[in-house]
DNA sequence: TACAGTACACACCTTTTTGTAAGTATGGAA
DNA sequence: TTCCATACTTACAAAAAGGTGTGTACTGTA
């Protein structure tokens, strides 16, 4: 169990680590619905590499928003899901997801 | 003037585009309160260097969050503030801030 | 004359992030 | 015996992001 690391010292950047790059508000919406394998994680984000999915998962894991469930099966089998901390991420996402909406359909009235 | 391009095809890639990296959202947070020039956004952010803020103002006058305002005088006077659609994002950066704060609060009393 | 102040540009470099391709372990099915 | 599925790991390479240092333009001021 490692120490969480937060080295920022404003929220606004802690954030901006939690949840920065490419991929990780990505997964957490993924999980919205609730736990999934790694397959299906993958067949939702169709363009990510397994490599990234895995190494985003950890960090997430890392920042206690997203847990773990193995069922050392074989062939194995895992399960994600989101914490309560990480459930907190969904508006946030809702609202990212609803800003880029209203942008795109501002551009496609350039007359304005 | 560019044609503003938005390669991702899902609103919260769109928003990741825009609005992603290290910088973008503290910059507009400093323009919450209105129009300031380059210096006093130096300020407000410490450790950004002046390659980056310019080269991220620049993005964010692309993707026509941010204006800039040239009083050609010498020596040089540049005004930048938030359009309309970076007035927008405010509200998303308000909700990145109290998720951050949430999050260090109950880092801080990891008993729970 | 030398220097200060302001908003940049440019060249170069380092670090971080992301991607690609291959390999591992295991038991059951063919 | 060979192959499959699954959840990974590892080594390596490419690309993106970020940082440092220097230079430019112009005018006023000491």
């Amino acid at each position: 169990m490692e120490p969480i690391k937060v080295t920022a010292k404003c929220p606004i950047r802690t954030t901006l680590e939690l949840l920065g790059g490419k991929w990780k508000l990505l997964i957490i919406f993924q999980l919205k619905d609730g736990t999934k394998r790694l397959s299906e994680l993958k067949k939702g984000i169709p363009d990510i590499s397994e490599k990234m999915l895995i190494q985003e998962l950890k960090k997430l894991m890392d920042s206690d928003l997203v847990t773990r469930k193995n069922y050392g099966e074989v062939p194995p089998k895992v399960e994600y899901s989101l914490t309560v901390a990480g459930m907190a991420v969904l508006p946030l996402i809702e609202q990212l997801k609803r800003f880029g909406e209203v942008y795109i359909a501002s551009r496609q009235i350039p007359s304005l």
